[in-house]
DNA sequence: CCGTTAACCTGAGAGC
DNA sequence: TGCTCTCAGGTTAACG
């Protein structure tokens, strides 16, 4: 499901909810997600308090007391519900599907007091894991690159990476060794805002367009968490919570169309980049 | 080491 | 109605 918005919307809802709630029970009831979920889970988890929710790229990681990390990966379908236990009301907190998920699909659920967490995905390409000491969460993050709207994603460093690449443009922001959190949606955006087609060699990308890449990297990822991120698939079934930057994509989804662009007479084209369908204008992309 | 492809899964929707 | 086919917000092992 989710890229970096996305998650970090999650994150900002986990936040009014669980901060300080503590662990009364785990029940895994398939283990086998993108990775084996830890038999152990509730016993490491039990009576823990839940101090801080954080994201870091498209991982979501709750912080527990005594130096402990829940590490959760949505993949492409993975989404969170909260439910009331009284209401049974579930305040949901999911982009990909309605409230009436299929209940075959909810792999995990985390107890409290008087509500649960449930990790329901379809696709099991998600995953949760367990990290104790901040040591091991800074060696498990180890390999991701800079988060789009950081320091470090200046021109410098991504003109650096992008010279010695011999891959085109649309894969390079693909990779999360080089930037961190931005998937196919938003890598389509940010190169439509950019005018570079996405085949372009990456080497072959000038300073003046390396910088358009950061500052449309920048507002794009801004301007979706401001919207609640990007609901797709399944939204008009959706009852629950969802975003609405779906409504602002200019290439995403939209083969066929004129370019959103004014005074540029462009289609929206789509072709497949590595197995990925990319979008883009094919005129004012270069 | 680098770039590409296939594979991991289930479900929705299109076309017949 | 039902079958087959394609596609979906991600990642990575295997290959050349």
């Amino acid at each position: 499901m989710p890229e970096l918005p996305e998650v970090d919307v999650i994150k900002q809802a986990l936040r009014k909810t669980i901060i300080n709630k503590k662990i009364n029970k785990v029940s895994i009831h398939n283990p086998n997600l993108r990775f084996k979920v830890n038999k152990n889970l509730e016993k490491i988890l039990i009576n823990k308090k839940i101090l801080n929710i954080s994201r870091i790229a498209k991982y979501l990681v709750i912080h527990f007391e005594t130096g402990l990390f829940l590490i959760i990966h949505f993949g492409m379908s993975g989404t969170l519900h909260m439910v009331d236990k009284k209401k049974n009301i579930n305040t949901n907190l999911s982009f990909y599907s309605h409230l009436n998920l299929p209940k075959k699909h909810n792999h995990v659920e985390i107890f409290f007091k008087n509500s649960r967490l449930i990790y329901n995905d379809p696709r099991r390409f998600g995953f949760i894991k367990v990290l104790n000491k901040m040591e091991n969460l800074k060696k498990y993050f180890k390999k991701i690159g800079p988060e789009p709207n950081s320091k470090q994603f200046n021109t410098r460093y991504l003109k650096r990476k992008l010279n010695k690449k011999e891959i085109n443009i649309k894969n390079a922001l693909l990779d999360q060794t080089l930037v961190s959190g931005l998937g196919n949606i938003y890598v389509n955006e940010i190169l439509f805002y950019s005018k570079i087609y996405p085949l372009k060699k990456s080497s072959e990308i000038s300073k003046k367009f390396i910088n358009k890449i950061i500052k449309y990297s920048n507002f794009v990822i801004k301007i979706a968490i401001k919207n609640g991120g990007s609901s797709i698939m399944n939204f008009k079934n959706t009852t629950g919570r969802m975003g609405n930057f779906q409504k602002e994509f200019k290439v995403y989804g939209k083969d066929g169309y004129m370019c959103p662009r004014t005074n540029c007479k462009g289609k929206i084209k789509k072709v497949f980049i590595s197995n990925r369908s990319s979008f883009y204008c094919n005129i004012c992309q270069k």
